[in-house]
Parts: C-alpha cells; structure tokens; sequence
DNA sequence: GACTTATTTCAATGGGCGTTGAATTGCGTG
DNA sequence: CACGCAATTCAACGCCCATTGAAATAAGTC
C-alpha cells in the first residue's frame, strides 16, 4: 500500500544519510548523489521525496533540536544553578555523537545557505523568548558562546581534556561565564 | 619589467577580490571564475599567479588579521580593565567593514577547507602563548566567545541596537562575561 | 627592429552537479 | 489475471566548475 509517500524505507534512509552527511560537510559540500549512495539508492529518489535538495535540508533541520526549550527552562530558574544545569545540558547535548553531529552540521550550513540563517534564528528565538525583552539579549549571549564553544571544538581548537568524561571540566571552566551572561541585564535594568 | 610574477596589478587585484569574495560567500561558494569577473581578468589567470584555488585562499589568509597579539596583550594586564580594553578592540576589529568582513570569511571557510582550520588554529593559539599553560584555556575561552558573538552576528541572530555607535552596548554587555573568563582558573590553578 | 620574457587571452577538457521525464519493477486490489 | 499505483531505475539534459596548454599581446633590452 504505501500512502501517499512516507512509509518508504528509502525515505527515511534517505533522511538519516542526508542528516550525517550534512552534519559532517556542510550543506554546499554535501551532493544529493552522495546522499542517494550513502542511503543505497538512486539519486533521482531525492528530488522525488523531497522536493529540491534545499527542501531536503530543511526538513532535516526541522529534525533537529530545539535548544530555545532548554534556554527557556534556564532562564526561568535564574538563579547561578541555572548556569552549571544549563551548561551540563549543552554539553552532554553536543558531545552526543549523533546529536553533536547534528547540531554542528545546522551551525555549519547556517552558513552556506541563507534560508538555514531563518530556521536557526527561529529556533534559538521563538517570538515568546524574544518579546521578553531583555531576556533576549542573553539568550543571544548565551547562544552566542555556546555557538563559539562548538565552532571551536570542531576546528579542533581546544584542549580535549576539558571534554572527557562527559565534559565535567568544559563545564566547571564555562560556569562562571554562564553566570554571568545570565547575571548579566536584570529582568529590569 | 615586471620580474618573475608579484608586481602585476592583476595579481594584486586577484587578491583583493579573492579576499571580498571569500569572506563574503565562503570557500566552497567562491568560484575562481567569479573571484576573475570581479578582479576584471580571465580566469586562467588566478591558477596562473597563484597554483590553485587552495593556494589562493592561504594567501589571502596570510594576509589577514593576527588576533593573538591583541589577547597576549589583554592577558599580560589581566586585571579588570583588561577584559574592556580586549573587547574594545575586538569589537572594533569586527564592526570594521573591511577587518571584519575578512576575519568572517576565515571563520566561514574554516569550516569548509581542513587546511584553512590549521592556519585558524595556528594564528589563535601560537606556541608562546599555548606553552604558557592555563593561559591555553583561557586564551581558547575568549576566542570562543568572540568566534561565536562573530557568528551570531552575521547570523542576523543579534539585536542591531547592541552594535550601534562603536558598539558600546556591546562592550558593556559583554565586559563582565570576558571579565569571568579571563579571571577563571588563574594562573597557578 | 629583433629577441626575450612576462602578461594575458582563448578554447577546450573532463568532471560533478541538481534535476527531469520516461521507462521499469513490484505489489495490493478488483 | 489484469489493473493501478507507488517505488524505483536509467539515461540524459544543461550548467558551472578548476585547470590546462597553446596562442596572442605587450613591454623592456640590446
């Protein structure tokens, strides 16, 4: 039977493969014949399934985490636990191997394809975070380091040590940072 | 007379565009034909001056911005005005449309090109400053912190108002974050 | 003016790309 | 069995790419 289209395999083979591989290339670097090898099938199933390859990638990344809900859960906390919560969540996040993988494939298509830039602003700030005034500054800030801290993880700039064992030390190192940017402009200033 | 090949303006011209064309769509969007409409040549001309595209795209990162000086700087002072003085010029480095559009451009294609993250990590972290042990962790916080500040920025994922005027809001914002990182695990911790 | 050397042009090669449309297979239903 | 429809394959289109090598031009030297 097969409604439609949705119940393939394939399909979701597709997706996965396409997830991996833009995750570790980038949206320009990855080709829809890759994909299609990758997922063990013909490329023109691609732009069969999904419309355009750009198509493809937005509902990859519509796949893909939805950091505002923990931002939002931190901020309400407010106070400095918040910080260390926050952070342990990130860090277990985009150490995940897949999960990281992923995330950093979003971060680094952002980049390459404008309509990415769009997806990734509205995940980070739905409208209820960013219409609660100043609050979005340190969402921003908050995303801002995180968005660093990954970029330079995947250039292999840091210390790996700070990330073994689940990242205990990246997280007592980013702590007092955190803080701060969460300290930083009260609900009122 | 023109010896050997370096004195040509074509060559220069090359570069300059290479250098706009690069920071502004990334490496692998850049294509040597579009780099030659812009510099106003054939396109046999950049694989002529210089070997290949890579080749052409560590000369323009050669060129550019060595952001190590100004954090060895900032860490000798390592007091609190220090992490205002940094950020001043940081800020300043990025907002200008010419500095910052290139240090964009090295990020944005670090992602693309494994050779470019080397140089990357080589003009962040040079040897004096990564043998001087903790030092490492913070010099690599701080650049994370501005990498991903950099990148939100271009992501539009920012409020404009903080970048107004020199960027003043901006310092403000982010001085007492800068000032946590450089004050976190002193020297002998 | 002839020779040399650098600079530039031109045309072409081979390759990868996204996408298309027609053909083929496979399967559940009448 | 035959029909219809989804899943899939295949071959091809047109486009842009980086790079090449030979030809043409310009400039400086004797």
């Amino acid at each position: 039977m097969a409604e439609a289209k949705g119940l393939s395999d394939t399909r979701q083979a597709i997706m996965r493969s396409a997830a991996d591989l833009f995750a570790e290339l980038g949206y320009r670097n990855t080709s829809i014949r890759a994909i299609a090898a990758d997922a063990g099938c013909d490329p023109a199933l691609v732009p069969h399934y999904f419309d355009s390859k750009e198509a493809l990638f937005s509902a990859v990344v519509a796949d893909t985490v939805r950091p505002a809900e923990v931002l939002r859960e931190a901020l309400r906390r407010g106070d400095a636990g918040a910080a260390e919560w926050l952070l342990r969540h990130a860090v277990a996040d985009w150490e995940d191997p897949v999960q990281g993988r992923r995330i950093l494939g979003v971060l680094r298509s952002v980049l390459d394809l404008p309509v990415a830039r769009e997806r990734m602003s509205r995940a980070l700030l739905p409208r209820d975070v960013a219409d609660s005034g100043p609050d979005e500054v340190r969402v921003w800030l908050v995303s801002s380091l995180f968005i660093g801290v990954m970029t330079s993880r995947h250039m292999g700039l840091l210390d790996e040590t700070l990330f073994k064992e689940g990242g205990e030390a990246a997280v007592d190192a980013l702590a007092p940072v955190v803080g701060a940017l969460l300290g930083a402009d009260g609900p009122d200033a």
